[in-house]
DNA sequence: CGCCTTATTGATACAATGTCTCAAATACAT
DNA sequence: ATGTATTTGAGACATTGTATCAATAAGGCG
């Protein structure tokens, strides 16, 4: 039995870097988290959880897991901080409010066919996407009528 | 005659906003260079061209001309400080090579139906949207043989 | 055209965020 | 078990973004 080794850790390994327990406990947190992440809020769980991992290690694992495309650094609300977005699966997509900052998660983008159309035309291989729309929400919307 | 006002000047002023030498100036910076420019390097630029104007309004400007859509952040090589695209026709599309951080635009993204889609869907009304793919590119991928 | 109102600005001090360095620790191949 | 290269943690540091507030300027209106 122990601990079986997640999908994304086996990435990490398969991309020949160390199972530490900075990195996994990190990946763990995102992964429990699910959804959309900020670096401090990053931080913080690490503090609360293992305080002996370092700031720089918290860092250092988020720009690995988003060289490897496991996750995907975006700005929303906040000009100071990136939020980490998971990537199941390789992809994201969802609309961010530019008024409230509200996000709307969606699922289907049909981009499949453009991605293998792409990876043709360039010669590069593609590991995964973000897709974001931008407008205003519901609400925002019926508040600025004209 | 008399400096006629750009395009996105004239949307500035038609969501409310007061034409002032900074927006314009900033506004005039990002258009002159065209493509990609971290905060940095806007910065920098301003410092050079007007260094009248004050850091706050850099990112006061940034903040607002990512609110209308004119522009949009993203994180590329580095994720402690965000590159603006410009998002022409509301949109921007472009491959990223999470190795070398070459970058790659394209231009179309057949997203028109999903965009009317999803502004049915969830009751919103859209204004842009910007489209990443994540990969190796050529070289890097010749690299990396396994 | 010149006033008036209000949004906007610039300066500066500050806060938050991310990076560097290097000796110590650790994963993991053998 | 051992050896080795990768990775780590600490903390000083650098960079990036924000708050405050009096001074300024845009642009509507008479």
């Amino acid at each position: 039995m122990s601990n079986p080794i997640s999908n994304r850790a086996q990435r990490l390994r398969d991309a020949g870097y160390k199972l530490t327990n900075a990195r996994l406990t990190i990946l763990s947190i995102l992964e429990s988290h699910g959804g959309h992440m900020t670096s401090a809020e990053v931080l913080e769980q690490v503090e609360h959880t293992a305080p002996e991992i370092g700031r720089a290690s918290v860092f250092r694992a988020l720009d690995l897991f988003t060289r490897l495309s496991l996750i995907r650094p975006t700005y929303i609300n906040d000009s100071s901080t990136p939020t980490y977005v998971m990537l199941p699966g390789g992809h994201h997509h969802h609309i961010i409010c530019t008024n409230c900052d509200r996000i709307i998660e969606f699922d289907e983008c049909h981009l499949e066919r453009l991605e293998h159309e792409l990876e043709h035309r360039f010669d590069v291989q593609l590991t995964g996407h973000l897709l974001e729309f931008y407008g205003l929400c519901t609400n925002c919307n019926a508040e600025q009528p004209d």
